[in-house]
DNA sequence: CTTTAAGCGAGACGGTACGTCTAGTCTTGTT
DNA sequence: AACAAGACTAGACGTACCGTCTCGCTTAAAG
């Protein structure tokens, strides 16, 4: 039995035998981005993705085992690509986050990549795992980012106290927000949208009304 | 061509023929929320939900397009039970939503379910139509009843604009949080995490600290 | 239970009740052959049938057990055209029987239901008896009818044994040689090989040479 | 596009991939006969076949088109049994044909099976073909070597003209008369019968009488 | 001239098989 | 060893027909 994951810096250890293509990873890795955009979710199948890559399907099973843990990988890549760059306030940052967050949830493949997964992880706690690690997490460290600086800035107290759970329920806000505005409400988010949703962020709605 | 929509109240228009079973629509929905909990989104087969209903495959068929939808609706009647008990207060029926609405999802049928058929609307429009009448609509109505008693209490100005967009953004931000946290951070909501959300959602960052 | 049979003549029979409809009898045989000529054997369904007959699916097993029995009745039908004009030779009449019954086996709906109902009586009792009665029968008159007029003629002794076994024989060797060459070889029977058939039976291999 | 036919000799060319298993062809046809002597032509299930070979619905369907196409190929293999010993004279010899013929009508497999596909064949042109290969082919051999050793016998005479159509008919005289009185007229083929048929054949009814 | 019992069109019903598709694995020969 | 190719087992897919049933309406003969 083989170590089904992606190539990248195995070959080095002391095996025999021909090498893993990495060139392989990266076309398997497009092709399903691809075909995510094409057929969806439950249209995408691994013998596709294997013929869009040019590659036999026997190469994507012994590098991913399913069809879950393929795309979360294919996600990965997508998720890669947000930054956030510091544009001198609380506010704007925060607003900037939401817009970028909105943008790479617009792309076709992510969105229904990522409710899907989602879905599949609910009863398989390997996936659970494997989205924290490479999805979440990326995105978790912009909150920590934008609060140091609003820290250093003064505009929140540097609190002392475990700041953990904050992070964790500020995340939580953000992301779920952007998430159900977008793919359960099914309605665009603006920098209208984003602008109300951050004053009811900071201020609260006792002083933004509701 | 016939509707496929499920018996309800079609029999009365002068139609000739056999009318469809109303004890088979039941039998349907009950058994797809319990196949639901077995097996989750992707074990769940419409042979193997007809068989539990003990009815044909094409009785299934008759009245609902694919999986999607009759998920869609057995999902609905789960969402049927949110009821939203006046506990006195804002703060009070912000917590009671949340924590109702966490126990909700917590239940492995929705679950699975609601990601996974928000994760095939991506791709379907008029599946994301019958999300939005069939749950995402029912629930936005707490938001409104919670709004008006705390605008009857004072707790917040009875605005005379459009509301509409205001109710829209508390909607997404609360259930948004809820099912992020639940689904995606895959973290409990307990009372200390609605009680600290709900600080949050009324005070804001600036003052709650973030 | 009902009879199962269509409809001539029941009716006087002290019933009470509305008659069955003689038109829909006439009109499911009529569906019948022509559907048998679009679709085949395998491709004709009562359902079918009866849409084609503007009946009620009902209507039709009311009156038939199910496809065999219907398609049955709707080739005796066919047969009934069957006469043999006395051509004045015994080698005549014979040329005459096989050219007639060549050409009823070229009508598509003759060809294709025969052999059918031939295969599912190989193993339905019920349907072997009523394939006798209602389509062999009738042939094996034409060879007797024959047989009578060649004696009368001198041409053939006028054997006081019984003839039942000459005449079930020589009916098998006549309608069987035509079924086989015009179904299983697949050849034309012309007036050519007609005689030439002839030839061999009245007179021999060991004349005719082989 | 793959081929559809039986494994045998294919993978030679130089192709790539894993070859067709042959065990797995046999078992099919196995299954096949077996299941035409239970269940009849009407109740043989490709599915079923399947099941009893051991073997996936799509391993069948690999290498058939259809039912029609299986059965024929398993009844070929049926009709591979038929020889014809010498037995010193055109008589015995006849008589042997007609009796081995009707032994072979005999068994369940075979008397539901060929008439079923003929009626296939109605309307289907490269079934046509195919039966016309597999089964009418190998048997018409019997016939012209029958005839060459009544040849060298002296029994007839060696015609010098074309002898096809001669052969065609009484191929089409024999095979007819058997099918016609085992299958349609439901009567057996005994020694009785076969000599009665043998001196009607040979020495013509205007000696034999009829 | 009403009963009344059966026939009728329509179409839903529980079943079963269809032929196709995909999942994952296995078996070739080649690199 | 990894690779491309493609056959393999297993099983769900959505459709089509089967033969039965349940409706409400029609139709003729019996009372």
């Amino acid at each position: 039995m083989q170590s089904r994951t992606p190539a990248g810096g195995r070959t080095p250890a002391g095996r025999t035998g021909r090498p893993r293509s990495a060139a392989a990873d990266a076309a398997i890795l497009a092709a399903t981005r691809e075909a995510l955009v094409e057929l969806g979710w439950s249209g995408l199948t691994l013998g596709d993705v294997a013929l869009r890559a040019g590659v036999a399907k026997t190469t994507v099973y012994r590098r991913w085992q399913g069809k879950s843990e393929l795309v979360t990988d294919a996600l990965a890549t997508l998720f890669d690509e947000l930054v956030l760059p510091d544009r001198g306030s609380l506010r704007a940052d925060i607003e900037g986050v939401v817009l970028q967050f909105a943008r790479l949830l617009e792309q076709p493949a992510t969105k229904t990549a990522l409710m899907a997964v989602v879905a599949e992880a609910t009863h398989d706690e390997a996936l659970r795992g494997r989205i924290r690690e490479k999805i979440v997490g990326r995105q978790k460290r912009l909150v920590v980012e934008g609060r140091r600086r609003a820290q250093q800035r003064g505009e929140i107290p540097d609190d002392s106290t475990d700041p953990g759970p904050q992070i964790d329920l500020i995340f939580d806000v953000i992301a779920g927000a952007v998430v159900h505005r977008t793919l359960v409400s099914c309605e665009p988010v603006d920098t209208d949208w984003a602008a109300r949703f951050t004053t009811v962020l900071l201020d609260g709605l006792a002083v933004a009304g509701g």
